[in-house]
RNA sequence: GCCGAAAUAGCUCAACUGGUAGAGCAACUGACUUGUAAUCAGUAGGUUGUGGGUUCAAGUCCUAUUUUCGGCACCA
């Protein structure tokens, strides 16, 4: 017999080689019906996999977070089963459950179709069917190399993994497949499921590699569930900045004008012109001393600086003039450096905080463009802190807490805070060890000592240091890099940067690079779809339309108002058109203007305004004077 | 850049297996003008992304190319 012990502390007896399942049915038929795997002494196990030792157990239930990805990973097998009966020749590479479902990069011996979907779908249906039993069995790496030697890619995995591990295979029916586990313990329990898209992935990420095909699906544990998931996935479309972005008049992108060339119309140019003001105030506030810099530079200029080495294929090509060489610069930093070195600098001059809105311009693969999400000339408030060792700690944080400001005005929500190291393997960072170990320790402390949590990243910094990244999920679930504060001891050593410390010597400070909030351009893409285009009155392009409900008659109080409102910094329209009353309110409506006011005779009587806020169906009447105190405060506060 | 899919009026979309390119909205013209999501009638709008080809005939088939979309790689 053996002693399991539950999470409340009880212990029960079960014969030995009892499963989650067995014992989940032992305790209620109806626990059995929901329960998906289950810890066993914090190892993930199989609803079937035997249990051999006493032992301290979870049993996961569908209701768990760590059930969806369970059941998305068996779904995962089911595909590949799928794909392996209707395509003899398929290999596999890897079959993760992610976020939102599960992909499984697959080399069918040919290209799979978009119709292939639906066939592959069918079959997994039969499949579930057939209640295959789900097994685990163990073997040793020889075993696990000679039960894959048709499989390139599962071999190439199996042999990376440790000499002695014991490599687990999970068998359904004919199909077996490499995998740590745990599974949902029978095809069965993978009822409802979508296969969602067909994309090309590098066989281990690596472009240098082959290019296989990969399938996303998606699997929920309830048919409501999975209609739930596919509905956002339909609403998601409705938030799409480039759909919003058309509607709202926001910018446009053309191909004559340039691919990925974003041209801001007056709509969107209003709202970036409120971002950017909002940002010089806070930064003027947070001790920045804003300059301007031009966005053409000489090439010495980033031969200096490193990125001509190291940054050149995401460049535009270089121009020649008068027997000087130039590019379009692709980031600011060399000439903030310039800036820096324009004066002596003493100990008691730093921190010096440079800020500027630049624009600058980057050759990004043809593939990656999208939107205004990623464009090749991008305008952002860009700044470069130059500071002393012992003045790193508190001007990186200062730098983080105004990005925290800065975000939550915004009202967007961090995903997670990304802490991005070196990889010594790869060559593209600079090979000061001593620097770089300096530079990851500060940043790990800090974030340590404020008790920030943060994921570490390694390979994912920049050439000349690292950095920290706070990531931002947008509501169409792309999970993008918002804003970043980055540590340099190299800048500096590169434009031999010097202050005069306070025993007369020549020191070099050091750099922090400073993203605030990404560009405008993913800014915008970021908003419009966070606020599905209906912007916060202190953002909102129009805040207020002034809709007289005659012509004739009330149009000399619209005006009035309207003129008033302007006079009080409120971006206010008035609707003059020869329509009718309904179609003002509508297009009022579908341009997702803040405040919508009508005025009639009951205003004009009683010196009033009546409006109706954006999403809301009550109208409201109020004197004049309070209404523009209303908005003007909720303005201010940036209410949401 | 790579893999897959797509491109038709300003916008959203039709046009069965090749057989005279249509609709709604927007625009323009005229009529109508009083209370919270579309007043009515008419007019105009296209070398079907672009270049080749097959065919009696191409939006539809083939081919090249450009761009867009879903991903990968890269990345703010």
């Amino acid at each position: 017999m053996l002693k399991i012990t539950f999470p409340d502390g009880s212990i029960k007896e079960f014969d030995k080689g009892i499963t989650i399942e067995g014992i989940a049915g032992a305790i209620s038929s109806s626990l059995k019906k929901i329960s998906v795997a289950g810890y066993v002494n914090d190892e993930l196990y199989d609803l079937n996999r035997p249990i051999l030792n006493d032992a301290s157990i979870k049993i996961i239930t569908n209701k768990d977070e760590e059930a969806f990805e369970v059941l998305n990973h068996s779904a995962a097998h089911l595909m590949a089963q799928a794909v392996k009966r209707l395509f003899k020749d398929a290999k596999f590479g890897v079959g993760p459950a992610i976020r939102e479902g599960f992909y499984y990069d697959i080399d069918a011996g040919v290209q799979l179709k978009e119709e292939d979907l639906k066939k592959i779908e069918k079959e997994m249906q039969r499949i579930v069917n057939q209640n295959e039993l789900i097994s685990r069995s163990e073997l040793s790496k020889e075993a696990a190399l000679e039960l894959f030697k048709h499989d390139e890619y599962k071999q190439e995995l199996i042999n990376e993994l440790p000499e002695n591990e014991i490599i687990s295979v999970y068998k359904q029916g004919e199909f077996t497949d490499l995998c740590r586990g745990g599974h949902i313990g029978s095809t069965k329990n993978v009822k409802h499921f979508k296969l969602l898209s067909l994309a090309g992935a590098y066989w281990r990420g690596d472009s240098n590699n082959k290019q296989l095909q990969r399938i996303y699906g998606t699997a929920w544990f309830t048919k409501e569930a999975l209609a739930t998931h596919l509905n956002i996935l339909e609403e998601r479309k409705e938030r799409d900045h480039r759909k919003l972005g058309k509607e709202l008049r926001i910018f446009e992108l053309n191909n004559d004008a340039g691919q990925g060339l974003a041209m801001w119309l007056p709509h969107g140019y209003t709202v970036r012109k409120v971002l950017e003001d909002y940002v010089y105030k806070l930064e003027k506030k947070a001790g920045y001393l804003h300059v301007s810099t031009p966005a053409l530079g000489t090439k010495r200029l980033y031969e200096i600086s490193g990125h001509w080495s190291h940054y050149r294929d995401n460049m535009f090509p270089v121009m020649e003039r008068d027997g000087e060489t130039f590019v379009l610069r692709p980031m600011s930093c060399p000439h903030h450096m310039i800036v820096y070195k324009s004066d002596l600098r003493s100990y008691r001059d730093l921190p010096i905080r440079y800020a500027e809105i630049v624009t600058q311009h980057r050759y990004e693969a043809s593939g990656s463009l999208s939107g205004l999400e990623r464009v090749r000339a991008m305008t952002l408030t860009d700044a470069h802190l130059f500071v002393r060792e012992d003045q790193i700690k508190k001007e990186v944080l200062d730098a983080y807490n105004l990005i925290i400001e800065a975000i939550n005005d915004l009202g967007l929500e961090i995903d997670y805070i990304e802490l991005a190291l070196r990889d010594k393997e790869k060559g593209k960072f600079h090979d000061n060890d001593e620097l770089w170990n300096l530079a990851e320790r500060l940043l790990k402390e800090l974030l340590d000592e404020n008790n920030i949590e943060y994921k570490e990243m390694t390979g994912e910094a920049a050439f000349y240091g690292p950095k920290i990244d706070i990531q931002v999920r947008t509501a169409m679930g792309h999970v993008i890099t918002m804003s970043t504060v980055q540590l340099d001891f190299l800048l500096p050593e590169r434009f031999d940067l010097t202050y005069i410390g306070s025993d007369g010597e020549k020191h070099r400070p050091v750099v922090i690079h400073r993203g605030l909030i990404s560009t405008w351009e993913r800014l915008m893409s970021i908003l419009l779809e966070q606020y599905k285009g209906a912007f916060p009155t202190w953002l909102a392009p129009v805040q207020l339309k002034v809709i007289p409900v005659s012509l004739d008659v009330h149009q000399t109080y619209a005006k009035k108002l309207n003129d008033l409102f302007i006079d009080n910094d409120l971006r206010s329209e008035l609707d003059l058109r020869e329509e009718k009353l309904g179609y003002k309110i509508r297009e009022a409506q579908t341009k997702k203007v803040p405040y919508q006011l009508v005025v009639g005779d009951n205003e004009v009587e009683n010196n009033q305004v009546t409006y109706r806020k954006y999403g809301e169906q009550a109208q409201v009447t109020v004197d004049i004077e309070d209404f523009i105190s209303m908005v003007r405060k909720e303005i201010i506060n940036k209410s949401r």
